[in-house]
DNA sequence: TGTTATAAGGCAGATTTTGTCATATTTTGG
DNA sequence: CCAAAATATGACAAAATCTGCCTTATAACA
């Protein structure tokens, strides 16, 4: 499972390379270093291919002129990119992604179960600021599910 | 899948060159060169031909005369136009549509799985600043499917 | 038929992406 | 605590991609 936090910096045309306590975990359980990188809220968002690839067979199940089907796709699939590790364990983000993003220097992994997600250092620190806050308000939600 | 997003710049007279990664998946999944391109709210619509045709095969089973059925087909299918791409990879747009659209200088192509869309830059940026609220907005409806 | 407009083919330079090597830094194990 | 291994990142070269430009082909029109 992708866990904890770890900050790399990103070179002036996108290359960054990914933990490698996060490779490993590409190469032992998922057999492949291939990932999908989309966006989500203000950071991006990284499957290992396996884990996107069920999400997008659920999106292929739904019906594909629907309003809500389309903006849900047109955002998530529409700002996702397949990329490949290189053999240092880098890869490249998008021009688009990292504008949008702001993503200046330096970056933070943020490993979570499944997935893990890539901030720009300075919006990571902001929103940890408000991050504890939001996790007091999640609590007593999710003892409940 | 087509996935993610791509800024190119159209000519003059409507040439514009398709994305490399969309490309190979025309020559790889779909082994053809053709897609169709039709208009789809304030974008265009492409589709691989194979793709095309599905589409076309439903179409043909609705009730032919239900209004519904009448005012999507004259919109999709009279709107449609059949495009190969050139040796490097690079289709024309009908002054029509370019018209239509309000294509100016750059576009952006918008990969969804089986698909991808075309926007003028302009008006992409435009509807993206409200696609993140739309995508909040259909996210909890995609979780319960 | 000749003229103009539109579409298509293809080359070549600019830019971007990718692959590889080298070096600095960190981690690990004895 | 030191040596060896692993990791992160900078630098450079090679390859791919995009796009402007020029040319040729096709169609539209007077």
């Amino acid at each position: 499972m992708f866990r904890g936090q770890y900050v790399h910096s990103i070179s002036d045309n996108g290359r960054v390379s990914i933990p490698a306590k996060f490779r490993e975990l590409l190469n032992v359980k998922y057999s492949s270093n291939t990932i999908i990188v989309s966006m989500f809220e203000d950071c991006l968002l990284a499957y290992p291919i396996m884990e996107w690839e069920k999400l997008e067979s659920k999106m292929l199940g739904l019906p594909s002129f629907k309003k809500e089907t389309v903006d849900f796709e047109r955002y998530l699939i529409g700002n996702a990119s397949e990329c490949q590790l290189d053999s240092e364990g880098r890869i490249n983000i998008s021009p688009i992604l990292r504008k949008n993003l702001n993503f200046k220097k330096s970056v933070v992994f943020v490993g979570i179960l499944t997935r893990f997600e890539i901030w720009d250092e300075n919006s990571w620190e902001k929103n940890r600021e408000s991050g504890f806050k939001k996790f007091q308000k999640s609590r007593d939600q999710i003892d409940e599910i």
